[in-house]
RNA sequence: GCGCCCGUAGCUCAACUGGAUAGAGCAACGGCCUUCUAAGCCGUAGGUUACAGGUUCGAGUCCUGUCGGGCGCGCCA
């Protein structure tokens, strides 16, 4: 439709150019908006006023001439001039009931782009150390990520989920030695979990299964720690019973209570995202790239360039010479990689495997992280606009007016599954999928798992089953519902069914903008829209008792709404029920 | 102190990415169920878009400053 537009108005500024009226060398941005208001006509272009000051003219005069010298096509049946040089553009009817025949015709490819036309993005989001469940906080990365995801594809992109497992740093270790220890009680010592061990329930579970699984095999003394750690540091404390429980366990002992832990975690927050509707790829395991060798050898490349220097006896990369605030440790001074250098290999490695796009979901604490990725690409002669960051902002959870804290070792927080129990997959995704990104996010929990009106997902559900119904009683009615395709859409053209008509019409636009602009939250606002325009067609309008053919052509509106709403709902990842 | 994000109706959020009279839901008020699902519809009320300047035909949107909130600023991950 906008194609067609815009191939008649530049026939006209063409015109206008070849009569000195706009300078032949001046580029033409030509955008047709969608008008807010029905008296504005279906399409408004602002195209005088851009040129007025090239032209020399004052838009409405230009305006003017504009239209003179637009050829004339059945598309069109009017064109005004109002306001400051607004060219607005009124449709034939046709143009209108057009898109039931797009709609029956492409049915659950309706609004979609070809598959696989564009681009190869990658979209790597949640990835959350395997230290414990999900919470809440993740959940709103989870929604977003994958709404995006379908979002990209649905515009025609080939896109693959990633989630970067963060199996090798030091909050693994301290998770693993949070089981130990857990185990030591549940086998009937007594030894105190550090106050900065993980806390969780989980964890007691898990060293109870390691006692009840191995019993006293594993029994290692590790008191000297706890008797000297009042002299301790708490964080030094904590590492120092590392090193001690690897060294009295051994490398296979430890080993046992690493993997266990990280394989039930992990296991666990699989099940939870895939009931969550959330299935990836490619589980990307960060110890794999020190197995590789592809840390070293990208540090090793790094040192060559002479982008990573040693500075007292840690090798420091140079991230300042590509706009960072400082310089960065990539190796410390006990040989140790840093958490960056992993990260370094792994973002070269992301786009090593081809993908024309690699997007990151972080939570908004790792804005300053940022500069630094970018600049080991740049260094590693990437271009960093291969890599989009974007950046979810927390979640500030309240329960009965008070904000809820939020921490992982502690303990102390509402699980995803939590939520998910409580309201139910569809609602939370829904819930989150309608804030866009960068949009600060009060979430209160008692509201949510009340949330039966609160939430518009509801509403649009709602309208699906409502035509479901619709159907059902016509077939019960033995009213043909066959070839809605072939009904005379002349029919169709009172106030709700043109509102509808251009709601529906407008879905490929809010696919392809929505994609473009990483917002999956579009796609819900748009779907509240056709709800309530056919609500309101609904309520006003009695299909079944219509006579034909006029039924035949409301049916068609109402099974073409539906399967609208179906596709919109499926590219949050929300189920279209039947009845409700 | 420096950096990033945010500030829109009583509350939670939109606003086609610079367009015309800033819109929804919830909460409040008034109507609509013997007729296809009332988880619905129709209507009323609610605003100096935090504040002050600037850019231009045109600003909630861009720039500068101020105020307020969130988050960062490790040889943690």
């Amino acid at each position: 439709m906008k194609d067609q537009l815009h191939a008649l108005f530049s026939q006209a500024i063409n015109t206008l150019k070849s009569n000195q009226v706009i300078p032949t060398d001046h580029q033409v941005n030509l955008v047709f908006e969608r008008t807010r208001q029905k008296e504005h006509g279906d399409f408004a272009c602002n195209i005088a006023m851009m040129l007025a000051k090239p032209a020399r003219k004052n838009p409405r005069e230009l305006a003017a001439l504009m239209v003179e010298a637009l050829p004339s096509d059945p598309l069109i049946t009017k064109v005004d001039i109002a306001g400051p040089g607004f060219i607005n553009v009124f449709l034939a009817s046709d143009a209108h009931t057009s898109v039931l025949k797009a709609i029956f015709d492409k049915s659950d490819q309706y609004g979609l782009g070809k598959p696989n036309s564009k681009q190869k993005i990658m979209v790597e989001f949640v990835s959350a150390n395997p230290t414990g469940p999900l919470h809440v906080g993740h959940g709103r990365g989870a929604a977003y990520g994958d709404a995006l995801a379908r979002v990209l594809t649905a515009a025609g992109n080939q896109v693959e989920r990633e989630y970067y497992v963060n199996d090798a740093g030091r909050q693994m270790d301290i998770l693993a030695v949070s089981v130990f220890i857990r185990y030591l009680q549940a086998m009937g010592l007594s030894v105190d979990l550090p106050d900065n061990g993980y806390k969780g329930q989980y964890v007691i579970n898990m060293g109870a299964s390691l006692a009840q699984q191995h019993g006293n095999k594993y029994i290692v003394s590790i008191d000297d720690i706890v008797k000297a750690r009042s002299n301790l540091e708490d964080e030094a404390a904590l590492d120092a019973t590392i090193a001690l429980t690897k060294e009295r366990l051994g490398a296979k002992g430890y080993k046992l209570f690493f993997d266990l832990a990280l394989n039930s975690i992990l296991d666990d927050i699989k099940q939870d995202l895939s009931e969550f509707g959330v299935d990836y790829d490619t589980w990307y395991s960060e110890r794999s790239l020190f197995d590789s060798g592809k840390i070293e050898r990208a540090v090793e490349k790094l040192k060559a360039s002479g982008d990573v220097y040693e500075k007292g006896g840690a090798w420091w990369f140079r991230t300042t010479d590509y706009g960072d605030e400082k310089d960065r440790v990539v190796v410390r001074d006990n040989g140790q990689p840093t958490y960056f250098a992993s990260d370094i290999a792994y973002h070269q490695d992301k786009l090593d495997r081809g993908f024309d796009l690699a997007i990151n979901v972080w939570g908004s604490d790792h804005h300053g992280y940022i500069p630094r990725v970018k600049a080991a690409l740049q260094a590693l002669g990437l271009d960093q606009n291969r890599l989009n960051v974007l950046l979810v902002q927390f979640a500030v959870l309240y329960r009965g007016g008070e904000k809820v804290g939020m921490s992982t070792r502690s303990g102390e927080f509402v699980t995803l599954r939590e939520l998910r129990e409580d309201i139910g997959s569809d609602a939370a995704r829904f819930f989150y999928a309608q804030r866009k990104s960068e949009q600060h996010m009060d979430f209160d929990l008692d509201l949510a798992k009340a949330q039966n009106n609160e939430n518009p997902m509801y509403y649009v559900q709602y309208a699906h089953a409502r035509i479901c119904r619709l159907f059902e009683n016509a077939v019960g009615q033995s009213i043909d519902v066959t070839n809605l395709a072939d009904a005379d859409f002349d029919q169709l053209g009172n106030d709700q069914e043109s509102t509808l008509l251009t709601a529906l019409q407008r879905f490929p636009e809010v696919v392809e903008k929505a994609a473009q602009h990483f917002e999956p939250h579009q796609i819900t606002y748009y779907l509240k829209d056709v709800a309530t325009a056919y609500h309101s067609y609904y309520n006003s309008n009695k299909v079944l008792d219509t006579e034909e053919p006029r039924r035949k052509a409301m049916l068609a509106l109402s099974a073409a709404t539906k399967q609208v709403i179906y596709n919109g709902l499926t590219i949050i990842g929300v189920r279209a029920p039947e009845s409700m």
